[in-house]
RNA sequence: GCCCCGCUAGCUCAGUGGAUAGAGCAUCUGCCUUCUAAGCAGAGGGUCGGGGGUUCGAAUCCCUCGCGGGGCACCA
C-alpha cells in the first residue's frame, strides 16, 4: 500500500470518520467465528501478582480486539480447583486453623493464617466431620474466596470475564476419560511403572518420528497411585471447548515458564482429532522484579492490587501493553511510583480532554453550526497530519486482529495524539488557528476533525482497556 | 545437552523484504495575558550483539557463534 493521500481524499475521510464515530477501524474480519480467549487462570491458592497482571491485560486486550473485529468471543478463567496446589492449598489452610505448620510444598502466607481465621468463623462445626470431608471443605471454601478475590482484582484492571470454569466440573461430565478412552484406542496411551502416559504423535510426519520420539517425550496422564494429573483434566478441557462447547479457535495466553508445555498440548489436540492450529497459545515473557525474581515461598512479590492502588489501572494497563509479549520486562516499583505522574498514558488522553473540551467551547459560542461540515477549509498541515493517522487506523486494527498484537495500539494511539497536540497547538500559536473562531463555518469544520480525532481515539483507548477522560 | 524469548540512541522500547532506522525518558535551547503548557518547536546522540549467506535491496529471511532471561516433574 503505497498511495498518496491527496488532501481531498483526507477531507472525505474526516466526514466519515466523523459520522462513523466509534465504529471506525471495526471491521467483518471475523465473520462471527466463535473464539476462546482464555487468560491469567493462575491456580486460586494466592493473590495475583504484577506478573500476573501482564497475562490478565494481554488476553484482556485481545478480546476487545477480537470483539471489535467481529469475532464471537468468550474470555475464560480457568478456575484450577482440584489439582495437586488446590489440595496443597487447602490443606495449608487447614493446618493454620489447628495451629499446625503447613505441610511440606504447602502455603505459608499471612493471607493463609488469615483465610483459616475466616474459615473457623464462617465453617462452624468443619470438625465434626471426618478429616478428609473436613478438609476438602476447607478447600471449597478457601478456593472460593481466592476467586472471589481474583475477580475483584481483575475487575479494577477494568477486565471483564464471561465465564469462570472450575476443572471440578469437567470430572463431572465425565470429559478426561472420554478423552482417555478415545486416545487409548487410537493407540497414543501406554502403562509403565504403574502410571499411564502419553507419548508423542506429531513427529510422524517430518519423517523424524523415530529419533525425536524417546520415553522421556512422555507425559503422565494417570498417576501409579491412581490420581490423573493436570495433563489429564487438560485432555477433557480440550473436548470440553473444541466439541462440546464448539468454539472454532481457543487462544490461550501463557507465561513464558509454561512455553516447554505448549508442543505437549498440541500433540495431544492432534492426537484427539482437533486441528492444533485452531489452538493458539500467546507465551508472554516474563515480569521480574529489578530487586530479584518474585517468589511466593521467599515473600518477595508485589501483587498486584498495591500496584493498580499507587498507580492506576490506566497507566498499569498502558504500561503492560505498550511492550511486545516477547519483551522481559524488569519492573522498578520505585521508579513506576515516582513517575507515575509522567506515564505515557497522560499524553493520550490530554488530547482526548482537549478535544472534548475545544468540542464544549465551540457548542457555547455557537449555538448554532451550519451542517453539514464543510472539510474543504481544512487545508492546514497540522489539520491534514491528523487526518493522516485517521487514515492508518484500520490497518493498525487489521494487523492487531491477525497478530493478536494489541501492543500496536499504545503506539498507535501516541501518534495520533501527537498528531492532536500539533493541531490544537497551532491555535495557540496564533488565534485564527483555533477550532472555535468567529467564522462559523470555519469553526464547523475544524470541529468535524475534532470529533472524527476524538471517536478515534475513544475507540483505540477503549482496545486496551483505558479511559478517555473529558477533563484533565 | 535440548527447547522458547531477547540483544536497535546514555536508559526503556517500537519497527515480520523497500525511501535518510523511529518514539518515550534523560541532556541542552526556545515557547503560556490565548479553545487546557499533563502541551509545542528545535539540538545532540546509532558499525540495529559478532561473523557468514540469500536478494536489485536485510534491523527484518537462512546458517553460525557470543551474551542475558525462561523452561525441560507421577507440580501447574
Amino acid at each position: 500500500m503505497n498511495f498518496a493521500l491527496t488532501t481531498e481524499w483526507l477531507q472525505r475521510l474526516v466526514v466519515e470518520v466523523a459520522s462513523r464515530g466509534h465504529g471506525y477501524g471495526a471491521t467483518d474480519l471475523g465473520h462471527r467465528e466463535p473464539v476462546q480467549v482464555e487468560f491469567g487462570s493462575i491456580n486460586p491458592t494466592g493473590p495475583m501478582h504484577i506478573g500476573h497482571g501482564r497475562g490478565v491485560v494481554l488476553g484482556d486486550s485481545i478480546s476487545r480486539v477480537l470483539e471489535f473485529t467481529s469475532h464471537q468471543v468468550q474470555r475464560e478463567y480457568y478456575v484450577n480447583d482440584q489439582n495437586t496446589q488446590a489440595r496443597r492449598f487447602g490443606a495449608s489452610v487447614w493446618a493454620r486453623m489447628h495451629g499446625e505448620e503447613p505441610p511440606e510444598g504447602g502455603y505459608a502466607g499471612a493471607y493463609v493464617t488469615e483465610l483459616a481465621e475466616m474459615a473457623k468463623a464462617d465453617l462452624g462445626d468443619v470438625d465434626s466431620l471426618p478429616r478428609d470431608e473436613a478438609e476438602a471443605k476447607v478447600r471449597e471454601y478457601a478456593i472460593a474466596v481466592m476467586v472471589y478475590r481474583i475477580r475483584a482484582s481483575v475487575a479494577r484492571l477494568n477486565v471483564r470475564y464471561d465465564e469462570w470454569f472450575p476443572e471440578s466440573r469437567l470430572w463431572q461430565d465425565g470429559l478426561p476419560q472420554l478423552a482417555i478412552n478415545r486416545l487409548r484406542d487410537a493407540g497414543f496411551l501406554k502403562e509403565r511403572d504403574g502410571a499411564l502416559w502419553f507419548g508423542p504423535a506429531l513427529e510422524e510426519e517430518d519423517g523424524l518420528g523415530e529419533q525425536v520420539r524417546s520415553e522421556k517425550d512422555d507425559r503422565v496422564v494417570i498417576r501409579s497411585n491412581g490420581e490423573p494429573t493436570y495433563f489429564a483434566s487438560d485432555l477433557g478441557y480440550l473436548l470440553s471447548r473444541f466439541e462440546r462447547r464448539g468454539f472454532n479457535r481457543v487462544i490461550e495466553v501463557w507465561a513464558a515458564d509454561h512455553h516447554g508445555y505448549v508442543a505437549r498440548l498440541k500433540s495431544a489436540a492432534a492426537a484427539l482429532g482437533i486441528n492444533a492450529d485452531q489452538l493458539v497459545i500467546i507465551i508472554h515473557q516474563m515480569v521480574n522484579l529489578k530487586e530479584g525474581k518474585m517468589s511466593k515461598r521467599a515473600g518477595r512479590f508485589v501483587e498486584l492490587d498495591e500496584l493498580v492502588d499507587k498507580v492506576g489501572s490506566d497507566a498499569v494497563r498502558y504500561f503492560y501493553l505498550l511492550r511486545s509479549p516477547d519483551t522481559t520486562i524488569e519492573f522498578d516499583l520505585e521508579l513506576a511510583l515516582t513517575q507515575s505522574s509522567e506515564n505515557p498514558v497522560y499524553y493520550a488522553q490530554y488530547a482526548h480532554a482537549r478535544l472534548s473540551n475545544v468540542e464544549a467551547t465551540a457548542n457555547e459560542r455557537h449555538p448554532k453550526l451550519p451542517e453539514p461540515a464543510n472539510v474543504s477549509l481544512l487545508i492546514h498541515p497540522w489539520e491534514l497530519d491528523v487526518a493522516r493517522q485517521l487514515a492508518y487506523w484500520p490497518e493498525v486494527v487489521e494487523d492487531a486482529t491477525r497478530l493478536l498484537e494489541p501492543h500496536r495500539i499504545p503506539y498507535y494511539v501516541h501518534d495520533l495524539a501527537t498528531a492532536v497536540h500539533r493541531f490544537y497547538h497551532a491555535g495557540n500559536e496564533t488565534g485564527e488557528h483555533r477550532v472555535v473562531v468567529d467564522d462559523p463555518e470555519l469553526t464547523r469544520a475544524r470541529l468535524e476533525l475534532c470529533r472524527a480525532a476524538r471517536h478515534t481515539l475513544k475507540t483505540a483507548l477503549d482496545l486496551i482497556g483505558v479511559t478517555a477522560p473529558d477533563r484533565m
